[in-house]
RNA sequence: GCCACAAUAGCGUAGUUGGUAGCGCAAAUCAUUCGUAAUGAUUAGGUCGCCGGUUCGAGUCCGGCUUGUGGCUCCA
């Protein structure tokens, strides 16, 4: 017998060789039922996998990421069985289960997938789940393995096989389709009740642009139908979210083919509200300290060579601008640190005037490759909410400390709570990719990680995915339909200063080189406004709304008091109009609750005699009447509050 | 940049074997002067993204380009 531990601490005894399935027979046939792979010592297996020892075991049903994640992964296979029917010569690559649903990477050489195969495609995979076959582990040696895909002409598998270790190498039949594959699988295919195939799209193997694209077909399945009706239904709602459609019918920002690519128009709404977010956190950075300066849109191309950029990014960039100079060449800035250090250079320092924090909101541009491009979230000109600090050495934590306040309060202001942090460290095999010295990256790295727990912020570390001058810690926030944005970043960097030969005189009398802080809370105004309009779905607080109260006459016998109401909101910095179209009331309100202006003011006969209105709340409906002069003082409190709850 | 898909009036769209473009909203005009989610009538608005080809004839078929969408790669 063998001891079995359940989450709960509870222990039960079991014979040797039981399964995860057994198990939840044992407990219950409604969890039998439900139950998709079990964790065996923190590890997730099949349920049809014999345990031999004591373990503590957890069952996964489809409410765990495990459950989910063995059911999406078995439907990859299924998915690659239906493939293998229908088109006989086609090859696989890997086809893992992602955050919604899988995909596979296959590559059907002379007849790549389109999107209209895909129902064909479903259909055999219906037609195979109905069969419930059985998803068969078997462990092999490297020689079988590579013999088994050799003859089965799968050369991306043997190339995978022939990076593995012989012992460890295990495959998964069911029915005539064998993958390489770890698992951990469903028992069988019968859980997988509806299925639906998304996309196809190019992906190149094992994510080299050097090597051959295959195609990946991304798909998501459920255990009922009406979760996948659910998911559908979802998509569709987040597409009433898309920062591109709002942006279009809230007048905010718009595109030209003639100005060109990703190089967004803003419009007067869109600009109203980008220059709140931008006098909001000038506010925060007044009271941190920060100067703000202003730099011009170009610089010498000197001034990139020196900093590193132009070796780096030089001709994939737009190119030099040339004058009637000959010789003479300025670059469009693609960033304004280069600009920054200058301004540091413009006087010797003394260690007394550390910190220094230039603050800008800097334009810059950068020749994003066109397949990049997307809505306001990437684009070819932004403007960064930028700001470069420069201090002592033992000034460095705490300034990175308190940049880290700053985007947290930018974040609470606006509600983003399901942000990730990400520390971006240098990949330690390739260095030759990054500029400076191990000693200084080392003193990089360690004062981020150091922030981090201090502030017991929870944040993934990836190598590789540091700038090639300094590491990072960015903050990203997921748009509507789940894809993730970095927004926020703060950057220590040791590199640039030497490469400026930036100094400042210490109490000792000696030159030191100074530690420069690149940072940028909202990221772009471009980004953050993009993922803003998602997540309040155009909704917007109303301290940032560009209009924050509509005035209705109930006729147009009362358009003159609604001017004067409307004068009298705007002496007191309200942002509101009249809607003197000559309509029914009714419909002014379902023009305006469309366009999710906050408060409709509503204003006839009797309003008028009294100095009143009737306050509509978008989204409430009628809040009755009051003077309009209380609905001001009401009003301009709240947005107080709102914009000043930071200073608590 | 790469793979797949798309582009019809300001916006949203119909147009299924190729036969000369409809609809809704918005706009303009007129009537109506109205009390909490669409008043009615009339009018105007389209070289069907661009260039080329096939054809007696192309929104529709073919090729190229542009722009966009979903991904891949990239993201200072």
């Amino acid at each position: 017998m063998i001891k079995i531990t359940f989450p709960d601490n509870s222990v039960r005894e079991y014979p040797q060789g039981t399964t995860g399935i057994q198990i939840a027979e044992s407990i219950s046939p409604r969890l039998a039922q439900d139950v998709l792979a079990v964790g065996v010592n923190g590890q997730t297996w099949d349920l049809t996998r014999p345990i031999n020892e004591d373990a503590s075991v957890k069952l996964y049903k489809w409410e765990d990421a495990e459950g989910k994640h063995a059911f999406w992964h078995t439907s990859a296979h299924l998915m690659a069985e239906a493939l293998q029917a229908l088109y006989p010569n086609i090859k696989f690559g890997i086809g893992p289960a992602i955050e919604n649903g899988f995909y596979y990477d296959v590559d059907n050489e002379e007849n790549p997938i389109k999107e209209s195969d895909l129902p064909v495609i479903e259909a055999k995979m219906m037609e195979l789940q109905s069969l419930s076959e059985p998803l068969i582990r078997q462990d092999v040696t490297k020689k079988d393995a590579l013999q088994l895909f050799t003859s089965r002409n799968e050369t991306y598998k043997e190339e995978l096989i022939s990076e593995l270790e012989d012992g460890t190498i295990t495959i998964y039949q069911q029915g005539q389709f064998v993958d390489l594959c770890r698992g951990p699988h469903l028992p069988n295919t019968a859980p997988i009740k509806a299925i639906k195939l998304l996309s196809v799209a190019g992906a190149y193997w094992r994510g080299d642009e050097t090597r051959k694209q295959l195609t990946r077909i991304y798909g998501i399945t459920f255990p009922k139908k009406k979760m996948l009706d659910e998911y559908l239904d979802f998509l569709e709602e987040a597409k009433k979210r898309d920062h591109r459609k709002l942006g279009k019918e809230l007048e905010l920002f718009a595109f030209s083919q003639s100005v060109g690519q990703g190089l967004p128009l803003w419009l007067p709404k869109g600009t109203m509200l980008r220059d709140l977010l931008e006098q909001y956190l000038k506010k925060i950075q007044k009271k941190y300290g920060y100067q703000q300066v202003m730099t011009p849109h170009i610089g010498q191309k000197e001034l990139w060579i020196t900093s590193g950029h132009y070796a780096k990014y030089g001709k994939d960039s737009f190119q030099p601008i040339r004058t009637p100079q000959e010789g003479e060449e300025f670059l469009l800035k693609p960033m304004n640190c280069p600009h920054h250090c200058e301004i540091y250079k413009t006087a010797p320092r003394s260690y007394k005037d550390l910190p220094l924090r230039f603050a800008e909101f800097g334009t810059v541009y950068r020749y994003e490759q066109s397949g990049e491009l997307h809505g306001l979230t990437r684009v070819r000109g932004f403007t960064q909410d930028d700001a470069h600090l420069f201090c002592r050495p033992d000034q460095l934590k705490d300034e990175f400390l308190k940049v880290m306040d700053i985007v947290f309060i930018i974040f609470n202001a606006l509600n983003f709570k399901n942000f990730e942090a990400q520390i971006s460290l240098r990949d330690p095999n390739n260095k030759e990719k990054y500029i400076g010295t191990d000693e200084n990256w080392e003193k990089a790295e360690r004062a981020i990680v150091e922030a981090c727990q201090e502030k017991g912020l929870d944040a993934k570390v990836e190598l590789g995915e540091a700038a090639f001058y300094g590491p990072k810690l960015d903050f990203m926030v997921k748009d509507a339909i789940g894809r993730r944005w970095q927004l926020g970043t703060i950057q220590v960097d040791y590199n640039l200063p030497e490469r400026f030969e930036l100094e400042y005189m210490g109490a000792d009398n000696q030159k030191h080189r100074p530690v420069m802080i690149h940072r940028a809370p909202f990221g772009s105004m471009e980004r953050f406004v993009a993922v803003l309009i998602e997540h309040t779905g155009g909704n917007f607080p109303l301290w940032l709304t560009p209009e924050q109260a509509v005035i209705l006459p109930i006729s147009e016998k009362y358009n003159d008091y609604a001017k004067k109401v409307a004068a009298y909101l705007e002496e007191n910095d309200i942002r509101a109009s009249v809607d003197d179209r000559n309509e029914k009331i009714g419909r002014k309100i379902r023009d305006n609750e469309v366009k999710k202006t906050p408060y409709m003011l509503i204003v006839g006969e009797k309003e008028a005699e009294n100095d009143e209105i009737s306050v509509r709340k978008h989204g409430e409906g009628d809040k009755g009447m009051m003077k309009f002069t209380t609905f001001a003082e009401i009003l301009n409190q709240e947005v107080e509050s709102m914009m000043n709850a930071w200073q608590k």
